[in-house]
DNA sequence: AGAGTGTTTGACAACATGGTCAAACAATAC
DNA sequence: GTATTGTTTGACCATGTTGTCAAACACTCT
């Protein structure tokens, strides 16, 4: 049994202890650029600047590691979209949860590929998370429900299946980031100053969503 | 050199003549489940129930066979995307849109996943094609576009940025397809009827994006 | 200094996988 | 029939990759 988890004593200098993280950190970048498969533990090894009978020395196989560091992702990546409640107008939530949603993609694009990959090859961890979430007071996901329901029953909005609107909100925010390749080449703007297109989005996809194409006389015939 | 591809003579009973066609889309399946990295090539040969020297016969090496089947997938994914023009309101021509868009995707579920994944993994060829079909006239992406854009001069929808739209309606299209697990963990409807559940989330699609959430009232003020 | 503990290193084994080859096997043409 | 051409087969090789190991190393404690 290892026991480097308690730096008791035979610490080394800094740079050393922390070898773990270094590859934690190495394994993250490596598996989310070339997926499982792709990743080799030779490439993992170099990025992280250690030899690779470390890696198996601190994580036994690739398959482990693979497992830890996908489990630790999943688990941050879900926490980053805890935010405070937003009350007040459904418009005001909606907007607040696009803004506070982009922004936690953007911060962890990585990851938000990652989980993505993950979710087509049929892991249903993050299916879990969010069914345990939707059930969970409090979660950003319950938030957001109630938050439809209630403006629904105000008459703020139109009746709406909650289900299907948070799959679209979340396909318009998550979708372009994970394709950014291909947007990129379709449009200059995300090319040339990614920041204001992002910016641009969310903007787009509240306008799109709360108020809709159609303009106010088409509605009044509706 | 091999002259297979003209079946002149040398012709054996049917089943042996298509051989090069049982490869290939044993490949598509293989590769779309797997990754290109995942997929082994015995694997393709086993379910394509031939030996697998025949892969390299037929296609000299892996990367040369996952090339062909990918050129092949791609192109004809994009051509499903063609549709007799529809003009008329622009509600019509969303909805037949979004329609024809998402059976397509439900029809070649394998040929979207495997898109998607490429794009992800930054692979060029899907941006040149709709780069260039954006320019094309006739291409269903430029009708789409022309209709956006005829719209918004009629006063029919609201002015807005018609790549942004594009991106919207394909995200919402696209997306729960190749989440397809998770959603199913999160939605019973896609877990118990599937058909119905791409029916009902057709109608949100148009419903959100043409009418937006905002109750007429709210509108009003807007 | 010497023992003990955890870490790092280099060399190596085991295996899977892609790729090659020459010989066997049709099928047709002569 | 025999020759020719294209296809299929089984055995084989070369390589890359994961995983193992024992020996070297550093560090602390007595």
């Amino acid at each position: 049994m290892t026991t480097h988890e308690t730096g008791s004593h035979a610490a080394p200098d800094s740079e050393a202890a922390d070898t773990e993280a270094r590859i934690f950190e190495a394994a993250l970048r490596v598996f989310a650029r070339k997926g499982k498969d792709g990743a080799r533990l030779q490439e993992i090894a170099d990025e992280a600047g250690i030899h690779r009978p470390l890696l198996h020395y601190y994580f036994r196989t690739k398959q482990k590691l693979y497992e830890a560091v996908a489990a630790h992702m999943f688990g941050q990546f879900l926490d980053s979209f805890d935010a405070p409640s937003h009350d007040g107008p459904f418009a005001d939530v909606l907007r607040a949860f696009i803004d506070h949603y982009v922004d936690n993609i953007r911060e962890h694009q990585n990851m938000a590929k990652w989980m993505v990959a993950e979710n087509m090859a049929g892991n249903p961890f993050l299916g879990e998370r969010l069914a345990a979430a939707f059930e969970t007071e409090g979660s950003p996901q319950r938030h957001m429900e109630e938050a439809i329901l209630r403006a629904t029953e105000r008459g703020e909005i139109r009746p709406v299946n909650q289900k299907q609107l948070m799959l679209t909100i979340v396909s318009a925010c998550v979708f372009f980031f994970i394709q950014l390749p291909t947007v990129k080449m379709l449009n200059p703007l995300a090319r040339d100053d990614f920041d204001a297109f992002v910016e641009a989005r969310k903007e787009h996809v509240f306008e799109v969503i709360y108020y809709g194409l159609a303009s106010r006389e088409e509605v009044a015939d509706a």
